[in-house]
DNA sequence: AAGTGGTCTAGACCACCGT
DNA sequence: CGGTGGTCTAGACCACTTT
């Protein structure tokens, strides 16, 4: 039912302010015990779309330019739901062997061949994020098949018959290297939000991980009170 | 029920790596339904303390020093929470009136007094984050009453009836000023992670304001998967 | 087969808010 | 006062892991 309720806030059926239906009738309407409504309802505000104030009810988040630390999904996922337009460029493929880190991160043996990848990320004109992933073998045909500005892998994957999750993911403050300054279009040495991440499939198997490098003040990030 | 296993943990009862006595077990320790126990387990996990493996159990989780994008709490409660020896020293601390920023985040008059300082905050002997904060006319009797290095606003905004809960918080990477650079004990211009932070009264009130200048690498910030 | 966490039903009482 | 979300009890069934 959770997907209902966020399926009914994207179609404009409630739109940012609005209260939801209480508990109590939502119970009604989905015909099931009110734990299963607010377990529902929890989750869609853990992923930002709701609120609760109690004694008061449910109401629909606004939706502001903000990448929430609490939702984890992909760039492309996130621009598209934002209905911004975006882009992506590989600047670098190439196969490589795994070292001691790939392989400890992507379970692999020691000699394994892995996908190695930078690609630029856009909104607009603008650069605004450098992605640098490594992927393990499996999933490297899917990856190399992809055009030159191919905007969404997890599109690909998908149809490849790969869902994929996001797992834990860790922030930092860098400076910009080089190439981190020629591509983004910032001076060496500014400061980069760089974000630590790693990509399962719903089988757990390790698909890649990545770094970002985002320009700041471009996208905020943040993250919201949950209670 | 959930306090008592967390001082469990620190306690030293379980340690990094250890299972938790299963669910059900639980439930007959603390004489509590199991939804009960479940809602303090996974409190205990958003807040990074726990983890769980389906099927198999409850584990402790390793204590790094990371702080988790889900929980917003406090810096001298995270500090708590891992056990770890945490120190702050205010560096500055002063009245002023109200700018149109500061009136906007605090819902206040023009002309209205504020109380802004500079605390350095330390992990052990190292300096790890600095924090510049905006307090409300109506706490600043309590924050200019605390000691140079008291460690905890958060304790003593408590012990004067006042409980804090924090709203939302914004990630972004800057360059170090020639003061933080000092404060911190790193060369100016070099990343820093930067947290800009809310904090309301439990009837919402905002009660301060801040921007907290992290020391990369040494706290790490993570958000974990949800599901 | 037994035990585990994940999810669910079907109730209950509470503090708080609005009228 | 009735309605709201927050929290709780006391069960139940499931998929999965371990023995």
């Amino acid at each position: 039912m959770a997907d209902d309720i966020r399926r009914r806030i994207l179609d404009g059926e409630f739109t940012p302010g609005d209260r939801l239906p209480s508990e109590h009738s939502l119970t009604a309407d989905y015909q099931v015990a009110r734990s299963t409504v607010r377990s529902a309802l929890t989750a869609l505000s853990r992923r930002g779309l709701l609120e609760s104030r109690p004694s008061i009810g449910w109401f629909v988040r606004s939706a502001d330019q903000v990448q929430g630390f609490d939702r984890m999904r992909s760039f492309s996922q996130w621009a598209a739901d934002r209905g911004t337009e975006f882009g992506g460029r590989f600047v670098h493929r190439s196969r490589g062997e795994v070292t001691v880190r790939e392989a400890r991160l992507l379970r692999l043996r020691y000699g394994e061949q892995v996908l190695r990848n930078t690609r630029i990320r856009m909104l607009g004109e603008r650069p605004v994020m450098l992605e640098r992933s490594t992927w393990a073998p499996w999933v490297t045909p899917i990856i190399e098949s992809l055009d030159e500005d191919a905007s969404s892998t997890t599109a690909a994957l998908a149809e490849a018959g790969i869902d994929v999750v996001h797992g834990n993911h860790r922030i930092e403050a860098v400076a910009a290297s080089s190439e981190d300054a020629r591509l983004l279009g910032v001076p060496r040495s500014s400061p980069l939000l760089m974000v630590r991440r790693e990509t399962f499939a719903k089988d757990g198997r390790p698909v890649e991980f990545g770094e970002d490098r985002y320009v700041p003040g471009v996208i905020v990030f943040e993250m919201r009170a949950s209670s």
